[in-house]
DNA sequence: GCCGTTTTCGGCCCGACTGTTTTCAGTCG
């Protein structure tokens, strides 16, 4: 069986889990961490490296053992050591972990005191007060356990962007009518524009003994609050997300939205700078011995340790600190450098509004063009279009552009690319339009090789021009289809055709990842919203934040181009 | 278990809150 990076990186954090329980030495643990997130980051299957003869102790965080062992997994699809670990530690115990309120400590001491070795037992022996004979357990823990395997049971779920959004912003201007606060920000992951978000975290910068913790943990929202003291509190809302709030004197919030922001890697990695330079850097700022010598902004942090400003959406500990070392970060793109959006639909097909609708909201959105692009004829569940319909629809659009003012609509389909690769409409309607997008709706579970040579066969058309959501995934609902994701980015430039960035919630497809890959082929993103009524084109700040995590300068999106620098790179073999 | 402009050994980010015990360990972010 062919191993894959997601097996080794299984493998590693499993073992570091059964570690934890056993104790061992916390930095060793940290260390399969620490290769497993390698992993999950790298373009090329550690398989083919290492056929290849590449040297595996070249990869960050990989040292001799872990490269061995990584060696030992690809050809025997095992390692021996979780195969030891697994008869010391019955392996369903790691679940344990997961419940908030038990470490590795506690989970040994259940399990080694009491036998509990899954998530029910553990609600059992809770139930019957018996984790509160433990020493170092008592009556308040083991409530404490109770409720939260009730929370870890009923929600572990994270939430999309676009809803942290919702409950983030409404409690933002909340916090900031309270008296004495001077900021508010929400940090965290929802910061850094992750695509979906765990929990909130929230920092806000008030005078001494304002009264914005009492005001946060009775605000209407709360459903339960979870911790309480001077400077910081947890609490749950009403609908389910765990929201912290960190509160700062106004001189420390610089040094104190950086380490609230994290990631926690990038946080671990400039101070580990920091220390190598004889400074400390906490959450009240940059410490040279007791005197504190920057902490206001975060830029004044990043200068002490002599490094620009990085932007929160690249706080990864991937690649960008060296980069900003070098001087050679991206000027990353902007909502305003959108010029305009090449996928959307209207009433015609499965949308809401008319075409003059959609016109006037992506203009009022400061877009100079639009593509309509309605699904075509297969998609007949959403009425797709045949070609007397799609060509109905071009001369609409070719009467509306005579109307419309600062706005041009260009005449498109998001045609469906059918289970051998054809396109759903023939070439004498397409080659009628300004844009073909091509998308995948059927047949998901293809064989990978099946599904990539489908997808390359598609844009090997001499119509085609987008690839649209390419991957198919829906976030929480729907896992991506099985793609080289890697051979469809390399031939995307050589069949001179681009990849959709979809900004859709559910969609933000491309991931990170592959918008770093095609950015270095050498292949143009295009950030659409896919909108399917007026509103939608407010999502594209979800594609931005997803473009910028992918580290996509303004260059490399296609729509940022003018229309008239835009035409000749959509319009094919004409 | 990794790593090196102080290093091949001895470090490895740092502080708040809780619950338990009574000065601190465990957990979390």
């Amino acid at each position: 069986m062919p191993i894959h990076n997601a097996d080794i990186i299984a493998i590693f954090e499993e073992i570091a889990d059964l570690l934890e329980i056993q104790g061992a030495n916390p930095f060793r643990i940290r260390a399969y961490h620490n290769a497993a997130l390698t992993f999950s980051r790298l373009s090329e299957e550690a398989s083919l490296l290492v056929k290849n003869g590449v040297n595996l102790t070249k990869l960050p965080g990989i040292g001799e053992d872990l490269a061995g062992k990584i060696r030992e997994i690809i050809s025997t699809g095992h390692c021996a050591l979780l195969d030891r670990l697994h008869k010391e530690v019955p392996p369903a115990v790691t679940e344990l972990l997961k419940i908030p309120g038990l470490g590795p400590k506690r989970v040994k001491a259940v399990y080694h005191e009491l036998d509990v070795q899954t998530v029910e037992q553990l609600y059992r022996a809770a139930r019957d007060k018996r984790i509160r004979t433990l020493p170092g357990f008592g009556e308040k823990m083991e409530h404490n356990i109770l409720r939260a395997i009730e929370i870890h049971s009923s929600q572990t779920r994270r939430y999309k962007l676009v809803m942290a959004s919702q409950y983030a912003e409404s409690l933002q201007t909340y916090l900031a009518k309270i008296p004495g606060v001077a900021q508010v920000t929400v940090a965290g992951s929802f910061r850094r524009m992750r695509e979906t978000v765990g929990d909130l975290d929230i920092l806000v910068s008030a005078k001494p003994k304002s009264a914005v913790i009492h005001q946060f943990i009775i605000y209407d929202e709360v459903n339960k609050v979870l911790s309480s003291g001077p400077t910081r509190a947890s609490v749950i809302l009403k609908c389910g997300i765990q929201t912290d709030l960190r509160v700062v004197a106004p001189d420390e919030y610089g040094s104190a939205l950086l380490y609230f922001t994290g990631s926690k890697a990038h946080n671990i990695a400039i101070r580990r700078i920091a220390q190598k330079m004889g400074l400390k850097i906490n959450e009240y700022g940059i410490f040279r011995g007791k005197v504190r010598i920057a902490g206001i902004t975060e830029e004044s942090i990043y200068q002490a340790i002599g490094l620009p400003y990085i932007p929160p959406e690249l706080r990864e500990n991937h690649g960008e600190i060296e980069m900003a070392r070098a001087g050679k970060l991206p000027k990353l793109v902007e909502l305003d450098d959108l010029c305009g959006d090449l996928h959307a639909h209207t009433r015609a097909t499965d949308g809401h509004n008319t075409l003059r609708e959609m016109a006037n909201a992506a203009k009022s959105c400061g877009l100079k063009y639009l593509a309509i692009t309605e699904h075509s004829k297969k998609l007949a569940m959403v009425h797709g279009l045949d070609p007397s319909h799609l060509l109905k629809q071009c001369d609409e659009i070719d009467q509306l552009n005579t109307e419309l003012q600062g706005i041009v609509l260009l005449k498109g389909i998001e045609v469906d690319i059918l289970e051998n690769g054809d396109l759903d409409l023939p070439d004498a309607v397409l080659s009628q339009l300004d844009i073909v997008v091509g998308a995948i709706h059927s047949k998901f579970d293809l064989s990978r090789s099946k599904q990539t040579s489908r997808i390359l066969h598609a844009m090997e058309h001499p119509y085609f021009t987008l690839l649209a959501h390419p991957t198919g995934r829906l976030i929480g609902k729907r896992e991506p289809y099985d793609v080289d994701m890697l051979r469809i980015i390399h031939m995307a430039r050589e069949y001179q055709c681009f990849l959709e960035l979809n900004a859709h919630p559910d969609r933000l497809d491309l991931l990170d990842t592959y918008c770093q890959m095609a950015k270095d082929e050498g292949v143009l993103i295009c950030i659409n919203s896919d909108a399917h009524s007026t509103f939608d084109f407010a999502n594209l700040r979800f594609g931005v934040g997803q473009a910028r995590r992918g580290w996509l300068e303004k260059q490399n999106v296609l729509n940022t181009r003018s229309l008239t620098e835009l035409r000749p790179l959509i319009q094919k073999n004409q």
